[in-house]
DNA sequence: CTGTTAGCGCTTTCAG
DNA sequence: CTGAAAGCGCTAACAG
């Protein structure tokens, strides 16, 4: 019934051997023979079997992503570029590796779960993006499973996300402490003194990192901090729009609201909107990540690019050994400042 | 030294087929024997081979996506709900299928080649989505590989994209020319009798059918047209910038701008800002899907609602063969018509 | 409920 | 440059 590679063998009247090399193109064929065997391939109209190929050859053309929500374009630009570079010549039977997006939500146990699935398809390599929960445990759980997945071959890159100690494993993280200061600083500039933060999940990487930044630069500029001006709440445009409301009801004199992130600004905007304020006449709002809608926004948001789709891009050449790592494993990708009209001068004083 | 099942069966002094069923839980195993199993498999940390799995089962745990390109909400957010619908209990070795998300681009060639991959994999699914070209050469060979993976065993389902003929397959269709159809009537109701339309690629069938429903709603009004009216470009925000330029050079008259979709629509809004024209008071411009960030842009996008996420897990849910198919194989999904401050009445008059 | 026995379809030394 | 042969690790009848 369906045809193997055998067939072309028997049809190419060469041994099953030859075919395999021809079809892999890692070992010289005389170029008549290749011709024969190419013309029974494509007479016979057969395919590889890459499963059987796969536990031949001890490994596979998949590439695993892992990412929070593959319908967030943060993340949907990183898969992009990652996908877009593992593709072409090098692999098994003659290139085009295959992405296998794996949405985690986040969560540690699906993490697991997923780095483990991959591990079973013995996957070519692994790219995780975004930030990681912050927990001893599951941190220590990761750190292992990754180990046991370079043992096996199989590339690791992280991708907007802190290096893992003891792993063979290359890191791109992005520099969401510094962007953040840049941000309060910008915000300072104009005059801000009281500034709402609406700050992601507790207990994540991005999030502690972006509060850090924020923070740093409030006591440089000795401005002190009152407790009911941070917020924490989701990376999502629902979330800045709830606790926005929550911060305008804790402190109506804000004159700024710095967000975690894009989404979370945009309904921070919806929020203030709403409650009659203007911005940035009122209220100044800055986000971070710059996705490719904030220049759309009403008003276009002040925020911090990240290079995604080169930091996804370049992940994805590493994790095909196509580029080097970094020195030592780990760079530092640098976001940029990018001043829109949502951020102006602070109302008063 | 990567453990086998073998090694797991010796531990757990079972056979390698107890094993095995123990794993898929496809078949009566004592609890106790089960225990002892599960155990032998904690301790030696076994992975199941997965390629060695597929090969002896003839069928994957991967269910493959195509999309035009995964940054795309539209495609991110579809890719996402069928994600969420393929894991759970039911796959082999305890659920979970992992998706392949596959970035043709639109474009053809590469729409066949992930497909054989695909079939190369021995995928147990696959979902292709949004519109395809319109080409019978392309066509006739699309309809024919499907047919060979529907043959092998691959369910296919077909989300947002028209049905194929004579091939077994499932096709949830979206309501394009009705929704473009509401669309234009909305505007005509505003009293608008010269709208620019800014189609997407002339040789996709979304375009098309788009197209056909603003045209539908235009004579049905017996409102006649001018060529120059329409305009093709891309489904992204940078064509509907520049074609809207285009647009108002040739006709600086017109008093609204139909767009291909959402993307399109804010870039409109962008170029016609830029001319000096205030939306809705001078021009109104509507956009198509509804994207996430549709409300929040400037002003907010009157739209049709696609209801984009329930359509991907329903195609999801069909690929798995959780949910049945449609009465006759096809269904169709109708958008709903989204009015908000992107449009208004017509000036002048 | 469990063990035995054949492969699934391909790759890869090892010879020639 | 090509062929022969030995598995890769697992599943699925088929017995028991």
């Amino acid at each position: 019934m369906t045809v193997t590679l055998a067939d072309v063998a028997a049809r190419a009247q060469v041994s099953p051997a030859t075919v395999s090399r021809v079809l892999n193109g890692n070992y010289p064929v005389a170029a008549a023979t290749r011709e024969r065997v190419l013309r029974a391939v494509k007479e016979l109209d057969y395919v590889l079997n890459g499963p059987a190929s796969a536990l031949a050859a001890a490994t596979s053309d998949l590439v695993g992503i892992l990412v929070h929500d593959i319908a967030d374009p943060f993340f949907g630009v990183m898969a992009s570029a990652i996908q877009a570079e593992i593709g072409g010549p090098g692999g098994r039977a003659g290139g085009e590796r295959l992405a296998v997006v794996c949405n985690t939500g986040g969560s540690p146990e699906r993490e697991l779960t997923y780095l483990t699935l991959l591990q079973r398809q013995r996957a070519a390599a692994v790219v995780l993006t975004g930030g990681a929960v912050e927990d001893a445990t599951h941190g220590a759980a990761v750190a292992a499973k990754l180990r046991r997945l370079t043992d096996a071959g199989t590339r690791v890159v992280l991708c907007g996300r802190l290096p893992v100690p003891d792993a063979d494993v290359v890191t791109l993280a992005f520099g969401n402490r510094d962007g953040a200061r840049e941000l309060t600083e910008h915000l300072l500039g104009l005059g801000h003194r009281r500034m709402g933060y609406l700050a992601g999940p507790a207990d994540r990487t991005t999030t502690r990192h972006r509060l850090e930044g924020h923070r740093a630069a409030l006591a440089a500029a000795g401005v002190a901090e009152d407790p009911r001006w941070t917020v924490h709440g989701g990376y999502d445009r629902r979330s800045g729009y709830e606790a926005t409301r929550e911060l305008l009801a804790a402190d109506p004199s804000l004159t700024a609201v710095v967000a975690a992130n894009d989404s979370v600004a945009l309904g921070a905007c919806a929020a203030l909107r709403e409650a009659g304020r203007r911005v940035p006449d009122d209220v100044s709002v800055v986000g971070f990540d710059d996705l490719p809608f904030s220049v759309d926004a009403v008003p276009a948001l002040t925020t911090v690019r990240l290079p995604l789709a080169e930091a996804g891009a370049r992940a994805g050449r590493i994790a095909m050994g196509r580029e080097e790592a970094p020195a030592g494993g780990v760079a530092e990708v640098r976001g940029e400042l990018v001043v829109r009209q949502s951020s102006g001068p602070a109302r008063g004083e």
